[in-house]
DNA sequence: ATTAAGGTTCTCAATAATGAGAACTCCATA
DNA sequence: TATGGAGTTCTCATTATTGAGAACCTTAAT
């Protein structure tokens, strides 16, 4: 599935080494995470869900290599609509909040 | 502010009336709901936090009329990079989860 | 009655996300 | 060792979102 989504005592380790205290850093890493973690819950329902990646995109209606695209940690253009296609076909919907930002807690 | 927006008795009306029942129009009620509710927590945000719309519009780098047009209720092009975008010029960060598809409970 | 601030709506060009197919790897297993 | 399923990566055309400006409506203050 993933290139990018650490153990978390190794990612601990390279926030603190490389991304604490410069703020630009520190935001593209937010964005970094956030990514990661929704490729990882696409991942996660799908698998809990039994599917394939092209069971899942024949669901939806696109190809298993979008949906491979979706899972990427990597990957930034995560779109809304995209989302709220992923969790209609596996029975799910999309809650989006705005939450106060995060203080990131190292060790 | 919004077009859409109605108090929860009305909506609730509006919701047995002409939707319960159809699979279809149930899923895109459904949709419509998410994205007022989006352009509903932009604008208390924005309002929150004191500013016009031409203020955020600088902060993220866009117009007025990008603005408003996420508050606007019928507005059906939310993406998650512009949530982001506004999240953190108001000193928040977006959550996204996958939860159980709702049961919409009328009256 | 003008003026200006705040907001809305409309366009259209520019940018970003998606659909789709091909070529590839990695494993089972026949 | 070959065949196929599952997944990955690449590319490019299509579609959707965004940036931007103009015109417009209200409302409040002058």
């Amino acid at each position: 599935m993933a290139k990018k989504t650490f153990s978390s005592k190794a990612s601990a380790f390279l926030y603190k080494r490389y991304v604490a205290g410069d703020p630009a850093r520190e935001q593209s890493y937010e964005e970094e995470v956030i990514n990661a973690e929704i490729a990882r819950k696409i991942y996660a329902l799908r698998t809990k869900a039994g599917l394939t990646q092209q069971e899942l995109a024949s669901r939806i209606g696109t190809t298993k290599s979008a949906i491979c695209r979706l899972e990427d940690a990597d990957y930034d253009g995560h779109s809304l609509s995209m989302l709220k296609r992923i969790a209609e076909a596996l029975d799910k919907r999309v809650q989006i909040r705005f939450v106060p930002a995060k203080k990131l807690r190292v060790a």
